[in-house]
DNA sequence: TGGCTGTACTG
DNA sequence: CAGTAC
DNA sequence: GCCA
DNA sequence: CAGTG
DNA sequence: CACTG
């Protein structure tokens, strides 16, 4: 019995936890020293699992004491201390926000204000601010990705009808070998790209995934289209498909896909897409709303604090990552994981791991054979980022219930689930050498049969992971997640031990595919 | 004509 | 739930 | 939009 | 958030 | 207003 929380009275908001999991709560604190009370007004401090500050005030009768995170009582109980409670403070008490800043605070910021000191632009050191006041009224035509066009030189469709042999004519992506450049159709799949991203922006998900299918079988293709009938015997180019390959072949071009290059709508909404945040319906709305720029967004719309982050970042984020860049963060984030705990790893995913050149984020698993290593790791990790000033900003983070429920187990029932889900974590990460915030998603593997799965799961691509569950559901009776494959048999679940990647191909009954060739 | 990866957080 | 993220 |  | 009671 | 999806 420890004496740490003497001086608090907690008041636990019960929403969204179970009555065991109060009074594992109020165990802790009781443990510590802390006494629980029932009623709010005589409480010290506030504590919650919620996260939506809104969703909390519905269950804070008046903002007079602070409200945490209740993270916090579990993580000090860890390690028998006080932790400083201010990266857990989700709203601040009265008393602090008078002091630092006006009278009251709910209230509607008088309008000067809130043109002129929204200007806080502290983020943007080496950054291009240009992003946010990038629009496209009368600017030059968008850049195609893959754009050699020594292919489509000669115009016209050929006789040939016939399938290239070699190809692997399938529906799921992940039979077959997929590059993240194209060799041949190069400017052919910069324009379906174009139009999977307008179905996209307008909502159209069903007709983007078919581009997507289209795309990523051409993509694989092993020569140059010569004739529409040979594109439709490609599974997953259909008629409407084959059609615009038919026009291409013949003009060079898709004039739907080629204007859109030149759209200002398209190009607003896409990059309003581009923040962290905001999706195709958010963005459309901004387009509605007359904005042109991102700039006017943050000036003038009321925005959730993800989303204004989301703004402040795109111009760091926005920029691509060497793999020089993606090295120096590994290894960064390396020598602090090892510095906790030796025995714990990192292990790189993501785009990274599939040998793209430039990537637009770091994904990284950390875990280590021993489950108990993992236990609360990913707190302790970010705590020593924060601290090294790395870490600027967290953007989105999980949280681990089931990780309570095991750390708690004396007192709990018996058929508790084991402490499956990953931690996870969004963050900011500042790159030291470019002073460049990148986008770091870091991945906290605890139990180690969960390992060889993850790393598949996250290496991705999006379209390789869609293609590997699909086959494995459809074909297989299997179903694989991030955590485990599992078969099933009369009505019972089966979870397969999976040991590595290669395994999980295996298991599924798939040929190995080398990350670099899962870019569909 | 049904279904399209599977799962978790936020508002 | 709709929207968003991976 | 495409497949089964 | 929008909808419900 | 408190709670749910």
């Amino acid at each position: 019995m420890s004496k740490i929380f003497q001086s608090i009275r907690a008041y636990i908001i019960p929403v969204k936890l179970s009555e065991y999991e109060v009074g594992a709560y109020t165990h802790l604190i009781e443990k510590h020293g802390g006494k629980k009370c029932v009623k709010q007004g005589e409480s010290t401090h506030i504590f919650t699992i919620l996260k939506s500050s809104t969703r909390i005030s519905r269950n804070v009768e008046s903002h007079q004491v602070p409200v945490i995170d209740i993270q916090w009582i579990r993580d000090c109980d860890k390690k028998q201390q006080l932790l400083p409670i201010e990266t857990y403070t989700i709203i601040t008490d009265r008393k602090k926000l008078r002091s630092s800043s006006s009278d009251h605070d709910a209230l509607v910021p008088s309008l000067s204000l809130l043109t002129t000191s929204t200007a806080t632009t502290s983020i943007s050191s080496g950054s291009n601010t240009d992003i946010l006041n990038r629009r496209f009224k009368d600017s030059p035509p968008e850049d195609l990705p893959f754009s050699d066009e020594s292919g489509s030189t000669r115009r016209g469709e050929g006789e040939n009808v016939d399938l290239a042999p070699g190809f692997i004519n399938t529906k799921y992506e992940c039979l077959r070998p997929t590059p993240y450049e194209p060799k041949y159709n190069k400017k052919l799949v910069s324009l379906l790209l174009l139009l999977e991203r307008k179905r996209q922006i307008d909502n159209e998900l069903k007709r983007s995934l078919s581009y997507r299918h289209a795309i990523s079988a051409i993509k694989a293709y092993p020569r140059e289209i010569q004739s529409s009938k040979e594109a439709e015997k490609i599974i997953g180019v259909g008629s409407k498909i084959a059609e615009k390959i038919k026009v291409f072949l013949h003009t060079g071009t898709i004039e739907e896909a080629d204007q859109l290059r030149y759209d200002e709508e398209f190009r607003t909404i896409s990059l309003f897409n581009k923040v962290f945040g905001v999706g195709a319906t958010t963005a459309r709305i901004w387009w509605e709303l007359g904005y042109k720029t991102l700039q006017e967004v943050l000036d003038n719309a009321k925005l959730s604090t993800t989303i204004k982050l989301g703004i402040e970042l795109l111009p760091d984020f926005d920029q691509m990552m060497s793999q020089q860049d993606v090295k120096e963060i590994i290894d960064i984030v390396t020598k602090e994981v090892v510095s906790i705990n030796s025995e714990c790893f990192v292990v790189p995913v993501g785009g990274y791991r599939r040998g793209k050149t430039k990537n637009g984020d770091v994904d990284l698993i950390i875990s280590s054979k021993n489950a108990e290593n993992m236990r609360g790791f990913l707190n302790k990790l970010t705590q020593r980022l924060i601290e090294k000033d790395y870490l600027k900003h967290k953007l989105w983070h999980s949280t681990d219930i089931k990780n309570l429920a095991h750390a708690e187990r004396p007192s709990s029932v018996g058929g508790r689930q084991q402490f499956d889900n990953f931690e996870k974590c969004f963050c900011a990460f500042l790159q030291p050498s470019t002073g460049i915030h990148r986008q770091v998603d870091l991945i906290c593997v605890v139990n180690p049969d969960e390992l060889a799965t993850a790393i598949l799961g996250w290496t991705g691509s999006r379209q390789f992971e869609r293609a590997i569950r699909d086959y494995a559901k459809k074909e297989k009776n299997m179903s694989l997640n991030s955590q485990a494959i599992h078969f099933e048999q009369n009505g019972k679940k089966n979870r397969f031990v999976v040991h590595s990647e290669k395994d999980a191909f295996d298991i599924i009954g798939m040929p190995y595919l080398e990350p670099e060739f899962r870019n569909c």
